[in-house]
DNA sequence: TTATATACAAACATGAATGTATGTAAATAG
DNA sequence: CTATTTACATACATTCATGTTTGTATATAA
């Protein structure tokens, strides 16, 4: 066999991470073999047991893939300019919902954030070794709420809610609603009951906060 | 071995679907082997397979034991007395929020309940046989969001409501904030991140409609 | 230039789960 | 009272995924 140079084998790495991704997508995290993988890959399972350790290792993998950028993207969109000395341009509840229809439009745009998702969401199992990914999420969950309650405090003082509104309430109803959005976007493959109207729902929510 | 009568069948019927309910929401529904199940109800592979054909319809049976009651407590919280003659006693988004309320007593109150619950977001795989469940699961979102839809409509007729707010749209954002909050909810297997604050959020998203 | 580490492929060994087939004692039907 | 189901337990055959080991050609370091 020709041995690979070291850009050989880094992109050897990564279509084995497409291909995982694939095929966890369509036939579910434990139904699918390294074989499966390694097929779908065009290399055989000596290649997955060289790049990973086990399945469980290029789980992981592809999941970072998504979702290390994620944060990353969070944080600009919704935190954009919020120490600097002069306040954001837009207004706070604008800035919450274009974080939001971003999300969706990202999804809907980009295959492999899609497959990602879908995997997590209903195609894996949160037991053993991956019990943790559980842990992980809901640890984000406080840190993502923490920021929505940010943005909401700066709508409230500049008058934009109802008085009543407390921003650390409206944070986390934002949040669960974004999850449960998210959830039901993704397991509506056919897109006939959530993704159509996803962008309406989520100005829909918005719009309930405004004064 | 000792022939079982007819009752004493029924009652290994339902000993092997509890056991199946344990074993899954821990070791999850794929991890999960017919024999270990067996085990641990006391029996052998041989009485699981007399009385289902094999992991799928145990996990159906499993299922349709917690789900099916739950659609009728729906109806009667919900939808109770809306087309007799009286109106209802009690406002209609208070009936909103008592339906959230209960559901959450009840997965607090019923192990059943919120061990398959547990195992319907997170320990099992939505692909091949299990996709139907998905679709099953979409489509009774709009006829959920519908009986939303019909309070919230009422609760607007009274002018409870924002007059600018659409009793279809709030529907859907609460049973989105309700997705996500099972979720979370469900997720939150220690408690400190959602399950304690549950009920209030609940209270704070009805308390957001109120004019 | 040569030794070694790399990037895999191929072969091997093992275990575990599944489905089925057979055995069997007691309940039940006639 | 006898024949036939019923409600399982036990034994068997097969498949299949996993982890490991070995082989090997070549890139790369020295």
């Amino acid at each position: 066999m020709v041995r690979k140079t070291k850009e050989d084998a880094e992109i050897t790495r990564k279509r084995i991470i497409n291909a995982a991704r694939e095929v966890f997508c369509i036939k579910g995290v434990s139904r699918t073999s390294l074989d499966q993988i390694a097929t779908h890959a065009g290399v055989t399972r000596g290649a997955v047991y060289w790049h990973f350790k086990n399945k469980t290792e290029l789980f992981h993998a592809m999941r970072e893939q998504v979702f290390l950028p994620l944060i990353d993207r969070m944080d600009d969109t919704l935190l954009a300019n919020i120490d600097s000395s002069k306040p954001s341009t837009t207004d706070p509840l604008t800035r919450i919902e274009d974080f939001l229809q971003e999300t969706i439009q990202v999804l809907n745009e980009h295959l492999e954030t899609r497959q990602t998702y879908e995997i997590m969401m209903s195609k894996c199992e949160y037991v053993d070794e991956f019990a943790t990914v559980l842990q992980q999420i809901l640890s984000n969950c406080s840190g993502i709420a923490e920021k929505y309650e940010t943005i909401y405090q700066e709508a409230k003082n500049l008058g934009l809610l109802h008085p009543n509104h407390d921003p650390k309430q409206l944070a986390v109803d934002t949040h669960l609603f974004f999850t449960g959005l998210l959830h039901l976007w993704v397991k509506d493959s056919d897109g006939t009951h959530f993704r159509i109207q996803a962008s309406q729902l989520i100005s829909a929510h918005i719009k309930f906060r405004r004064k």
